[in-house]
DNA sequence: TGAAACGGGTTGAGAGCTCAACTATTCCGG
DNA sequence: CCGGAATAGTTGAGCTCTCAACCCGTTTCA
C-alpha cells in the first residue's frame, strides 16, 4: 500500500498535456454537437452505432457495450430518443428479457443532418493538427491502451487491425 | 455547408480508437477517484491546483483556468468544496469583484490521502502501456492539440469557438 | 421440479454540468 | 464625472450521468 510509484517531472507533463487535451478537445466535440444539432454527443453516438447495425437495429446490451455507455445510461438515453422519436424500442422475440432498439426513419435524418458539423469539428480540431505519422502513433497508443481497457472488443469491425504490438 | 470533408476509413478507425481509449481511461480514472477517495476528477484537480499555488491560493477565474474548468462549474464546485471544510473563499482585496479561494489544511490532508491511489490508477492504465517512444509521441501529438484548443496557455473567458471554419 | 444464480434491462434519487440570466465592480471614452 | 461596455463571480433550471435497488426471464444444478 506504501511506496507509491509517484510520476516523474516528465510524466507529469505528459499526463497534463493529454488531459488537457483530450479535455479541451472533447468540450468543443461536445459543444458542436449541443448546439450544431441539439444533441449530446452520447446522444449522437447511439444514432450512428444503430445506423450501422444491421436492419438499423440493435439489442440494448449490444448497443451500450458499441456506444461505450453503460446499461443504465443507455436506457435513460434510449427513452429520451424515444420520446423524440429517434428511435423505437419493442421486445426482442428470442429473449424476452430482452430489448430491441432500431433508427425510425427521423431518427436516420437528424443523423444525416448532425453529421457534417460533427465530422467537420473533429476534422478540424484532430487531423489538420497531426502529420500523417502522429495520426498513426496516435491510433497505435490508442489501440493498446484501449485493449487493457475494455472488458472486450468493443467494435466488432477493425479488431482484426490490431493484430500486433 | 455542402462538400463535407469527410473521415477516410482509416481517419474513422483512429477517430473511434482515440475516442474509446480515452472514455474509457476517463472513466477509469474517475471511478478510481470517486470510489477511493469520494471525489469526482473535477474536484480533486481543484484541491490539486490549489495546493501549487502561492499560499494555496488563487483568485476563481485562475483557478477555473489552470483547472479547465468554466467559471459556472467552478463557482458550483468550490462551493461544495467550501460546504465540506477543503475550500475557503474570501473578497480579493485588490479588486471587490473578485473573490480568492484558499486549500484548508483539511483539503489538503484530503488530498493527499488521495493523491496515491489517482497515480498508481494513472501510472498502470497509462504509463505502464506504453513504451517511452510512445509516451513522448502522445506528449508531442497533445501538446499540438492543446496549442490549437486553447488560444493562450490558458484562458477562462476564451471559449468563443466561432474562431474558425 | 424447485431454488438459487445469472443476465437483461429499468427506475429513482442524488450529484455535477451547462446555459442563460443576473448582480456587482471596474474600465474607458467623451 | 457620467454612462456604457467589459470583467468577476453567482445562481437556478434543466438535463445527463452514476449508483444501487429492483423486476423479470433464463440457466444451472441438485
Amino acid at each position: 500500500m506504501e511506496d507509491t510509484r509517484w510520476l516523474s517531472d516528465e510524466e507529469q507533463r505528459t499526463w497534463r498535456s493529454f488531459l488537457t487535451a483530450s479535455r479541451l478537445l472533447w468540450d468543443r466535440v461536445e459543444r458542436q454537437l449541443q448546439q450544431g444539432a441539439g444533441l449530446p454527443h452520447a446522444y449522437y453516438e447511439i444514432l450512428a452505432r444503430l445506423s450501422e447495425a444491421p436492419d438499423r437495429t440493435l439489442r440494448m446490451s449490444q448497443l451500450a457495450s458499441t456506444s461505450l455507455s453503460s446499461r443504465s445510461r443507455l436506457s435513460h438515453a434510449v427513452a429520451r430518443l424515444e420520446e423524440a422519436g429517434y428511435v423505437q424500442r419493442r421486445p426482442c422475440p428470442s429473449d424476452r428479457r430482452g430489448q430491441l432498439a432500431s433508427l425510425t426513419e427521423a431518427g436516420m435524418e437528424r443523423l444525416r443532418e448532425a453529421a457534417p458539423g460533427h465530422v467537420e469539428e473533429v476534422r478540424e480540431l484532430l487531423f489538420d493538427r497531426l502529420t500523417p505519422e502522429q495520426q498513426a502513433a496516435l491510433r497505435e497508443i490508442s489501440d493498446v491502451l484501449t485493449a487493457h481497457l475494455s472488458p472486450q472488443p468493443l467494435w466488432p469491425a477493425a479488431v482484426d487491425s490490431a493484430a500486433d504490438e
